[in-house]
DNA sequence: CTACTGCGAGACAACGTTGTCCCTCCATTT
DNA sequence: AAATGGAGGGACAACGTTGTCTCGCAGTAG
């Protein structure tokens, strides 16, 4: 049997004072003659004292674990990623630490998941939504990514309507007339935003589109049947960063990189080194990553405005794909 | 003010029980008579009573968050994000839940960390080490991706030295006699074990050597200037993605990239897409976070054996960088 | 010299939960 | 009919900490 960890009890009794003489002095209040207050803060580095945050949550008044859940996509996708990076260094600025996890754009853990923070006292939550109803969990939350369905919360996202919109139009500029479109879940407010970005542009004259698609894998597959249609399009235009690649894979494998167009929506890395370098339409997940943290931690220090919608601007990075 | 979250007295006072009755239902003893347990079950979902996990951890014998914390250099990072994934997948097959961190190599985030998440009560860490003197937090650890300076435990470590010591080999077996080294951080063991394996492929025929390199961008540099020497080498071999990926940046602005060749260590998304596809040493982050994390939840489980080092094996991925 | 003030420090309760103990029933046994 | 036993459920303490209250004491004023 390892000695259990040492308690406040333990430091009171090596220094020689009461139990909440220790606990004013690991609060740093100021009312302990300094005598006493050398003597405790030597017990503590004795014995090697944590304070056991559980415990003094519990009785606190402001009852604050100074953690946060994060629960995107996939922690290993590029953009959820950065985004939790950016959550993360947002969040150390003010001693706060995160708790995470992947919800694979499934519902039912979405609901497991919402509910084991809530359990564990998470002061907050920052949520890219599956798309399912939510329960409310009394917990601040702020949305990012995509658009809640049946909820309401403060809501970080890119412009994907306008932005899609201006890749669709990049590719006109560029003489295209037959554009494709190969789009994710639309169960995602996501999806069905860029679509609509994509519709907007082009009216009438939108082309073939191919929806639901997950991996690049998926997405080879679409593009390559695309391609081999009577009437194949130009140019190419696709909502999310494992699409497009699958979409690199396709116009590779048919030897037309060079001959039709291609823009993306969502930067990826190494997009400007591949063979013609990728166009896309860059998201900004580290602001976006900020900006959901700044918003939460305004909520959790009481801020009660109505619920806000925030924009991230996206931006159009022309490296050759779309300009062929 | 929002009425505090229902605690385990009010379920009892709907439900018509006593307090401890809730605490059997809400823990699944089968002591409960039917009906009183469907009575406790109606007042916790109309109430939508969550059982409070700090307090409840605080009383329990066992004392677990069933919560753990994973340190890496940096969660956006390809290599760390996918090894987080792996822990998390790991960890939720037990329902146990993740607290991350990015440390970037700093030894005081590292401390300051490890305090932080010993505070909060976490089962045990997994902890990619910075290479500083760690002080010992009474916590099951398990180290993953490198050997930490001055403690023992469970580690869990590709096969750095070997893997380093083929990709030479590789590029020995392909004509080439004078070889680069471009490699990162000397704190680090990895970056001290893949400059031995290379050292040991090569004997004294080494070439020149970069070290503490980090970025793509130092990497760029010190590819350019060691190529733009009197006898420059014929081919190279990086030590990491990052820097695998600044020399490819510097082979391409030197037009080289089809004369020098390359092998990396650890693979990284795209590599196949580049031209020449970029041969590597590929790690499995994957297998290491489930490894990794098998064992902490071992050790957790009370398991009492001596310090394993665990050496997962690396796979070299010819594409045609390394074969000119 | 007494009464008051204020500050330092301890005693005690409480946070929400579970471990332990004990009591009450009712069914069985003799 | 009385004793026995087991199962269900409640009372109480405890986990490690902080909020509140109170007490003692020194210093000051009257």
């Amino acid at each position: 049997m390892t000695p259990n960890r040492p308690t406040m009890n333990d430091v009171a009794r090596t220094a020689g004072v009461s139990l909440k003489t220790v606990s004013r002095v690991v609060n740093g209040e100021t009312t302990v003659a300094p005598e006493l207050a050398a003597r405790v803060h030597a017990a503590v580095e004795s014995l090697d004292y944590r304070p056991h945050l559980g415990a003094s949550m519990l009785r606190r008044n402001d009852r604050r674990t100074r953690t946060i859940g994060v629960l995107l996509d996939d922690v290993s996708h590029p953009f959820s990623a950065a985004l939790h990076r950016a959550v993360e260094d947002q969040a150390r600025a003010g001693g706060i630490h995160v708790l995470t996890g992947s919800l694979d754009r499934d519902p039912v853990r979405e609901k497991a998941l919402t509910a084991a923070f809530a359990e564990r006292q998470t002061d907050g939550l920052i949520l890219a939504p599956s798309g399912a109803e939510l329960d409310p969990h009394e917990m601040p939350v702020v949305y990012v990514d995509r658009v809640p369905t049946g909820a309401t919360g403060d809501t970080v996202v890119s412009t994907n309507v306008s932005g899609a919109a201006g890749a669709v139009r990049h590719l006109i500029a560029h003489g295209h007339r037959r554009i494709g479109f190969l789009g994710g879940d639309r169960h995602l407010s996501t999806a069905r935003d860029r679509y609509a970005g994509y519709q907007r542009a082009l009216g009438r004259r939108a082309g073939p589109a191919v929806h639901d698609l997950h991996d690049p894998t998926d997405a080879e597959r679409a593009a390559v049947s695309m391609l081999r249609t009577a009437d194949p399009p130009t140019a190419l235009f696709t909502t999310q960063s494992m699409v497009t690649i699958g979409v690199v894979r396709a116009l590779r494998r048919l030897g037309r990189e060079h001959s039709v167009a291609l823009v993306g929506f969502d930067d990826f890395p190494l997009a400007d080194l591949l063979d013609p370098p990728v166009t896309v339409v860059a998201q900004d997940p580290a602001r976006m990553g900020r900006t959901a943290a700044t918003a939460l931690f305004e909520r959790i220090d009481g801020h009660d405005g109505p619920p806000r919608e925030i924009r991230i601007p996206t931006t159009l990075i022309a490296r050759g794909s779309g300009e062929l």
